[in-house]
DNA sequence: CGCATTTGACCAGCGC
DNA sequence: GCGCTGGTCAAATGCG
């Protein structure tokens, strides 16, 4: 687009390295779209702080639905990028792949035109002063090299994440393994799983008035928020009051 | 009129 | 070395 041009696909980061399809920092986040699929724009896709372009789109083999490409319009030179694909046992979720890291701020935290509510950002702020993916990139790369207590830390993170939101659908992900192929091929471990379950949020405002505006923030905007902000967004918020979801 | 999305073509990595 | 597949670009189209 700008400087990556097609004859010469340089590498935005190091990450890259020389391997167009080698091993770029993923993050893999599992989306539940449910019912809500025909309301949501795109298909139900789900969107995060950012804004995101769609410059592609290709059918996958193995796969029934297309996987679509995004690229972060939030900032002019951002060379973040997303995949998104149904998952292919279940039209449901969604799977979006983030790769590389925004060089840019969370428009959440400056007052983005599209975050009209500035509570949430407050909110947000408040959980993670810097909520970049570009840190949860880095926890997660140490995760992966240094499998101690870091580990046990992404664990926890993975079960916050699990637990307000948990259905009966994470027996899909444990099935459906899009990831795990991921997972084994490159023995790395997958980076994040974050099912969503847009009831969560419904019943969730139900239970708590006071959180009334983060929810309908995200009502609002449908959105599905993923990157570290998020994880420390949720762990802060579900951990707290763990909200019982009963699916309906 | 401007912007976002769609869609086909092209390029490059990877497996056989 | 060849073919396949994934990823990206760019022109065309639609929508606000």
């Amino acid at each position: 687009m700008d400087s990556n041009t097609k004859a010469s696909p340089q590498p935005d980061s190091e990450s890259q390295t020389s391997k167009k399809r080698k091993m770029v920092e993923k993050t893999v986040v599992a989306v539940r779209i449910g019912e809500n699929v025909g309301k949501l724009k795109n298909e139900g896709l789900p969107s995060d702080f950012w804004s995101w372009r769609k410059y592609g789109q290709k059918p996958i083999k193995g796969s029934p639905y297309p996987r679509g490409y995004y690229k972060c319009s939030t900032s002019k030179g951002c060379s973040a990028k997303k995949q998104v694909e149904r998952c292919r046992t279940d039209a449901s979720m969604l799977i979006i792949t983030y790769t590389s890291t925004h060089n840019h701020p969370c428009p959440t935290t400056t007052n983005s035109p599209q975050q009209p509510k500035e509570s949430e950002s407050k909110t947000i702020q408040d959980v993670s002063p810097t909520p970049k993916e570009e840190d949860q990139e880095k926890i997660e790369e140490q995760e992966n090299n240094n499998k101690t207590n870091d580990e046990i830390t992404n664990e926890e993170t993975f079960q916050y994440l699990q637990s307000p939101i948990r259905c009966s659908q994470d027996i899909i992900i444990e099935q459906e393994d899009p990831f795990k192929l991921n997972t084994e091929k490159s023995h790395d471990r997958m980076d994040l799983l974050l099912e969503e379950e847009p009831l969560c949020y419904a019943q969730f405002k139900n239970l708590s008035a006071s959180k009334n505006e983060e929810l309908d923030f995200f009502d609002e905007l449908e959105e599905l928020p993923m990157s570290s902000s998020f994880l420390h967004f949720t762990r802060s918020i579900f951990s707290d009051e763990r909200i019982p979801v009963a699916p309906s």
